[in-house]
DNA sequence: GGGTCGATTGTAATCATATAACGTTTCTTG
DNA sequence: CAAGAAACGTTATATGATTACAATCGACCC
């Protein structure tokens, strides 16, 4: 049945998905798709391609996201992403470290200005890039 | 002087800078590095860091914005963008159409939640991508 | 004019990111 | 089992961006 979006469960992820979210979830910041495909060599990964499958499934699912603005991708830090309009994320451009986030004032007002000019969005992307606490003091 | 940020005039950009703001202006929608520089041949472009190089300056300049989620470039619509916190663009994925708009209360929303969390911002990127009232209803 | 310094330019080589094309394998369902 | 859908493996190629180095130009001062 697939009239509708399922949780489906981790255990449903394909082997390969299954290796790419691994990666994902225990890195400390995002990962470009190459990073991810040298840090599976080991497991049998060869092709970019394995990795970009891998990543659209998973993106398709709501377990990960794509960082726009840093052609990388991150494991989703919420349980159910997929039910947002809008998520934010913090990047740091010193330390890497990124903070997702989403805010309901923000998603009404983008869905008003959209309603209101007949945009239908498939995609919001909200980024700030800057320096995060910790490296903004030093 | 520069002991501030002056408004320079169009008339102080060098020639490659005006070649690729010109590029930009006129044309209906963004473009991509490469693109622009297939389009200057004529004119004695050779090489990419031609173009990325006039794209670095006159996005300093606020007069041309970088669209993450394409990796391209588009020419300002409004006359002084740089005094703007948070531009968005509203990219219709079908007719390549791209429409900039700000919006003072996602700009405080944003603002706050830095503020919060002491986050120094550098750059916000909001991209909504999806069907512009036009594509949306053919 | 000559000297100096920073910004800009030209060019080649290289790196980084993403997809096209094609055939094979595996999974699911009747 | 048959048949279609989804996932996979592999090669080649397309697209986007930067490194490195030498040459040139422009503003400024002496
Ligand atoms: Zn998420
Ligand atoms: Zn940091
Ligand atoms: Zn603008
Ligand atoms: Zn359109």
């Amino acid at each position: 049945m697939t009239s509708h979006v399922h949780e489906r469960p981790l255990s449903d992820l394909t082997k390969n998905q299954k290796l790419v979210f691994d990666a994902l979830s225990s890195a400390d910041g995002p990962l470009s798709a190459y990073t991810i495909l040298d840090q599976l060599r080991d497991e049998g990964f060869r092709a970019p391609l394995q990795v970009y499958r891998a990543l659209d499934k998973l993106q398709e699912l709501g377990l990960v996201h794509r960082l726009e603005s840093l052609n990388s991708f991150i494991a989703c830090a919420h349980p159910h992403c997929a039910s947002h309009g809008m998520i934010g994320f913090a990047i740091c451009e010193n330390c890497g470290q990124v903070e997702e986030f989403s805010d309901a004032e923000i998603e009404t007002r983008l869905g008003t200005w959209m309603r209101e000019r007949a945009f239908k969005p498939r995609k919001t992307t909200v980024e700030l890039r800057g320096l995060c606490a910790t490296c903004s003091t030093h």
